[in-house]
DNA sequence: CTTGACTCTGTAGTATAGTACGGAGTCTAT
DNA sequence: ATAGACTCCGTACTATACTACAGAGTCAAG
């Protein structure tokens, strides 16, 4: 079986029918091949796509965002300065959300290590340990 | 000044005024003391509350992800070992989105090399590289 | 050739997370 | 004591990201 069915790739990406033709409306995915009758004929690299956007979106990246990052491929071909200021960009961002969640995850073990020593405190440590002014990243 | 009137909370933490009314509603934040005017009267702490939601919405956890999260506090004064299973649950998850994200860094770091090195390819390492459950690496 | 699962387009509805009034009362500096 | 900024509540509106039809055509196994 050469092409896949949008039914086949949902099954696949473990995306939505309705969603995949969503992103497609939302320039997230190219306009796929047509038999015919009209239906839509997709190649398999369709689904590695898909599941990069469902992970992006679980880390926190609107759509918009994951347009520009899956963009940034296509315009290798192209104007090679602008890619690497965009991805330099992301990697920033990226390193960013790294730094709060390991921010976090330390507020998490703290909790856990008073909860085990039974050690009852007035300051939750959770968000003392997350308080602003370590990255304002605009966009 | 003891009290902080919700104008000065939403300045200091950079949360809309309408939001934190929001918030409230939502069970994010609790009910605060009232002048006898009906005026909301906040203490300082609430501003961190504040900035650890905005933090956390920007690493992709939902508002009643935040919720739950904010709630494993008051529950150490209670039952011990639900706070540590869902701790553990949540520091789980953070590394997964961690891991997630330094994949993509790698990504986005192969896609500088080769624009640099005018290497053209046709596969794009961006959804190559985060493709699912090969997620072992540590950090 | 039928039948049931699949796909098409277009439109409408939902959930989440805010954001924006309107019309009223309150606070505070002069 | 009054102007201008602030706050109250309730309701309605918005943006994002889906999700669910309706009504029609298509595909493929028996």
């Amino acid at each position: 079986m050469e092409f896949l069915k949008i039914g086949e790739v949902a099954k696949r990406s473990e995306v939505g029918i309705e969603t995949i033709r969503f992103y497609e409306r939302q320039g997230l995915l190219a306009e796929p091949e047509r038999r015919p009758s009209g239906y839509r004929q997709y190649d398999e690299s369709v689904v590695s796509r898909l599941q990069f956007i469902r992970h992006a979106k679980e880390l926190g990246f609107t759509l918009s965002e994951i347009k520009e990052l899956l963009g940034l491929w296509f315009d290798v071909n192209t104007k090679c300065v602008h890619v690497r200021q965009r991805a330099e960009q992301k990697i920033t961002d990226i390193e960013d959300k790294i730094r709060s969640l390991q921010k976090m995850k330390r507020s998490l073990k703290k909790i856990m290590s008073q909860c085990e020593s039974r050690d009852v405190v007035n300051d939750c440590p959770l968000w003392l340990g997350l308080d602003g002014r370590n990255n304002n990243a605009g966009n």
